[in-house]
Formats: structure tokens, sequence, C-alpha cells
DNA sequence: CGTCTATTTGAATGTACTCAAAAGCGGTGG
DNA sequence: CCACCGCTTTTGAGTACATTCAAATAGACG
């Protein structure tokens, strides 16, 4: 069931991991299944781990202060998701993290991570690669949205994210986007109207 | 001269450097000062470096379809500032990086940046907890612009970035915020009013 | 003082929004 | 198997807010 998680980390670090460095990673995780529409995080609570998905799907969003929930990051199969600066500082989360079908994931407490970056440099590397990568993807995903109209967004969405599309509702896209679930409808049947 | 650099770097690993890893670290870079509105990184061309500021100030900015400019980060004394997609994959930049006064930077290659992360563990470690910061802080941003009002969003950034206030034009700032210059005037006024 | 750039203001426009309702879709139980 | 229920998506009509275009004012710099 790991063997997904070993090979997203040799992946990002570029080299096989020997069987001690995984095996001393693995002890520091353990393996839980939540419902769908569970909460993994919520906002107000402290989150005290970083999930890597296993199995199934799950999302997190911020609240505004209208009750509105705005997606931020999707994490299917492979994904590494949390509330990073409350599992770093210990604050409060203003994140939620929400299952979107039912989700079996493998949890790092922050114990756990800050032994794993102590104890084996390459998990310093990994998590700082790791870190690389999502700054850069969030940076151009900020880029685009101050600089390129929806229906541009939804289309290189559309294209990056081919499987996001069966397995996430519209109405959480929409949101992830920026925009309202109505506009994302007529946007569609704008660019269905076009080809 | 480079005694913020090394203050940088301990603040964010949470220990005193050796003198012998800060030296180390020092001799992969060099410094070069930079004329306003000089080019340190330019769309289309490799970036080459990454840069700390060591005094004056630049930002990053995407040009859209349209040829308008959109302020993705400042730097100010003591920021890190690069294209990081193009540094590391070796790619075409897509951002632009721009003097906003005279500047003066250090700057670190790609060789030097993977020689102090094999050779100086303390540096891996650096630029791990940098990125971990980096990541926390634009996702916060992209949260909110997607969920508050330009109004919230300015409040905010007031406070949040007193110092940029004073220094950087108005006309970036509404682009950092993703709004046009005139509606960054009217909020300026409607807050005005308010108090 | 004059030029260039940045900011403010006004008026008209347009894009995405809200509110509201209908249609579609899936699952459950009679 | 079909009827019903809850949830998602679509559609329509009116609205609001940021935008565009344009011009005036203010500031900075040589």
């Amino acid at each position: 069931m790991t063997a997904s998680l070993r090979a997203n980390i040799e992946h990002t670090v570029g080299r096989p991991l020997s069987d001690e460095e995984f095996n001393t990673f693995c002890a520091l995780t353990f393996e839980k299944s939540f419902d769908n529409k569970a909460h993994l995080v919520e906002e107000g609570k402290v989150c005290r781990y970083t999930y890597f998905v296993l199995q199934g799907s799950c999302y997190s969003y911020i609240t505004d202060e209208h009750g509105d929930k705005h997606a931020l990051q999707f994490a299917l199969e492979n994904y590494w998701i949390s509330d990073l600066y409350s599992f770093i500082s210990g604050q409060p989360a203003i994140y939620n993290i929400e299952a979107l079908e039912p989700v079996t994931v493998l949890m790092l407490n922050k114990e756990g991570f800050q032994k794993a970056c102590d104890l084996i440099p390459i998990f310093e590397r990994f998590f700082r690669i790791q870190m690389q990568r999502a700054y850069v993807a969030i940076q151009y995903r900020l880029a685009k949205t101050n600089s390129v109209d929806a229906e541009s967004r939804y289309e290189e969405f559309s294209h990056l994210h081919p499987d996001f599309l069966q397995r996430i509702p519209q109405y959480l896209i929409a949101s992830y986007l920026g925009i309202k679930p109505q506009s994302l409808s007529r946007i569609r049947k704008e660019m269905a109207s076009k080809k």
C-alpha cells in the first residue's frame, strides 16, 4: 500500500531510497481512512498532520465571512495535503480539509516530520523539492488568476488536470478557479458552442 | 555587506552558522548592482540566478496577452527573489524581474545552489524552510484573492507591509492586488471618507 | 519651468454576480 | 420498476461593481 509513497518520494528526489531509509520513514507514519465528507482538518483546530493520499480524494478550502467555501487544493491519489501553516506553527488552522470521496491517507505528525528531516538527510531534500514545486505551481496559479479571464483558466485547468474533471463536482472547480458555479456553467456552454 | 544575509539565514534555520558554513556559502555567490528599471530577469530567457536583495528593491511580474503587467512579488532588503521554475528547470522564464530602485543583490547560480544543498546540510534545511514559508504566504494570498473583496485585501496589505506603501508606486500595488490603479484610487478615497 | 509619469475623477460600459426557478441526475425505498 | 428526494447544474432576468476610455490634476525630476 505504501509502494505509491515510495515511488512518489523517489521520483521527487531523483534516486531510489534504501530499504532502511524508507522503512525508517514509514515507521513515523500511520494509515487512516475517512468517510466521504469527513473532516481531516477543521478551521480553528490545530492541524497536527500532513497527509499523503493513498486512495480516494479530499480537498482544502477556506470559508469567507458570508460562510461561502473557496476551494484551494484538490488531493487525489499520490498528493500531499495539509494546512501547512498550522502544521508548522501549531497555530489554529485557517483552512478545512474534507473528504470528497471515502479516502485512505498516510499521516505524518510534526514530530515525525522533524525526525525525518533530522535523521534522514534525503527527506530534508525531499520536502525541500516538494515545497519548491508546490510554490512554483501556486505562484503560477496566482499569476494566472490576476492576468487571464475565467474561461482561459478553466481551459488550462482542463488540460492540466483532466482526471480532476471526472471526479470533482463542477461547483468545486468553479470555486477553485475563483468564480461562481453559475458562471462556470455559462462558460462551458459558451465553449461548447464555439467548437 | 553580507551580514544581513547571515542574519537572514540564521533566523530561518534557528541557529547561528559557523564561519566555515557561511564563508563556504558566500564563496558561491557574487554581488552585483542594477540601475533603476534594469531587468534582472527577462521573460523568454533562462533565469540563471536566485537573488538576495542587499540594498534597494525590485519586483517580479507577468505580462498578459494585452501587454499589461501584473506584479507578483516585491523584494526589498533581505528578500529573496527569482523565477524559480526557470531557475530550477532551465526552461525560459515566464516572469520578469525589474529594479524598482537602484538595487544591489547577491546572486547564486544553479551550480552554487546545488553545491550549497549537497555540501552544507544546513543550507538544504534553509531552503526547505524558506520554501515552506513562501508557500504558506502565497497560498494565503491566493485564498484571500478568491474570497475577500479588493478593499479588504488592500487593508490587509497595508497592515502587513506598511514599508511597501512608502516605496512602491500605487499602480504596482493595485496590480499586485489584482485590480486596476483607478480602482485602487477609488478604494483609497472610499476608505479615507469612512474614517 | 517644462516634461514625463502617476494619481485622481467622471461617465459609460460590460462582465460576473445575485436571486430565483427549472431541469437533470443519482440513490433509496415503497 | 417507478416515485420521490436531495443535490448539482443549467437557464433567465436584473443588478452591482470593477473596468474602460478620457481628461484633469498632482508630483517628481532635470
